[in-house]
DNA sequence: GCTTGAATCTACAGTAGCTAGAGGATGTAA
DNA sequence: TTACATCCTCTAGCTACTGTAGATTCAAGC
């Protein structure tokens, strides 16, 4: 029987994190001790292992909540888990050709920096003039 | 004089957000008409329009606010705005780094899908087991 | 001058995914 | 038994917005 801190050190989760996740649904309302404080058994520390695999690879709760309710039923067709994957993977592919046209711009910017007054700051001068960006008006997102 | 949605419309900004930026400091209180209706000048068109190519460029609130400080200030020297921008590239290779090797395992675990059942889905099985990853421990962040 | 309808106002709540702190109880080793 | 690390609940905070409710204002058309 493991304490929550163990679990926590074990999956590299903080226990606000486990706790969290307890709240939300995502992990099951663990035994207690006579005491009140929680216990985890083996079933436990995979699943949230698996939880934690899953949000390193970007997968927002709402997903993992689907796979792992996949990984429950083991007659499923794997059909859904792998659409959720490829979705991920889309996403990451979009996120990346975004970083990739920032990156070009951040360099433009800072290999034009003159070293002078901020009067004269490319830096600032290419934030201040929208008209050569190649990023789009809308979605900012991370 | 401009009205907020006006402004809005311009500088591809929801209203609320502009309210937010006023909120927090980082938008001057505009003037007002007799009614309370809040007016804009082109100083603050501008200004909006720094921030939010400032935000595209995935710089944070407190960046710009720093970067507008600098900019306010047109006699303080350039190092400053030029050390804000080097950090952001630092940022964003950091970001790619790591969605390169989401991507790399991402796109192993989709194609080795069977198609058959959960039970046998790599997906799954591959979100189970941490042992063959590449992704660190820590530091999940976007 | 009056009406209508879009735009604006304030204030507050909610989003994701945690993280931090207060103030108190519990578990365990010496 | 005592010390002290760990645990408990509860609440609030973080970033950067977004959405809603209900009331008010503005500008155009008649």
């Amino acid at each position: 029987m493991l304490t929550i801190g163990t679990l926590a050190k074990k999956t590299g989760t903080k226990v606000q994190t486990i706790r969290y996740y307890e709240q939300i649904g995502l992990m099951p309302e663990p035994g207690r001790t006579e005491g009140g404080q929680r216990r985890y058994g083996d079933a436990e520390l995979d699943r949230l292992s698996f939880i934690r695999h899953s949000r390193q690879l970007g997968f927002s709760l709402d997903a993992i909540r689907e796979l792992l309710d996949l990984s429950d039923h083991p007659e499923k067709s794997c059909d859904e888990a792998d659409a959720i994957a490829r979705r991920q993977l889309r996403q990451v592919e979009q996120r990346m050709a975004r970083l990739k046209a920032l990156r070009t711009e951040l360099k433009r910017m800072v290999h034009e920096c003159s070293g002078g007054r901020t009067a004269d700051c490319r830096v600032l001068e290419v934030l201040r003039d929208h008209s050569e960006c190649l990023t789009e008006h809308d979605d900012i997102g991370a």
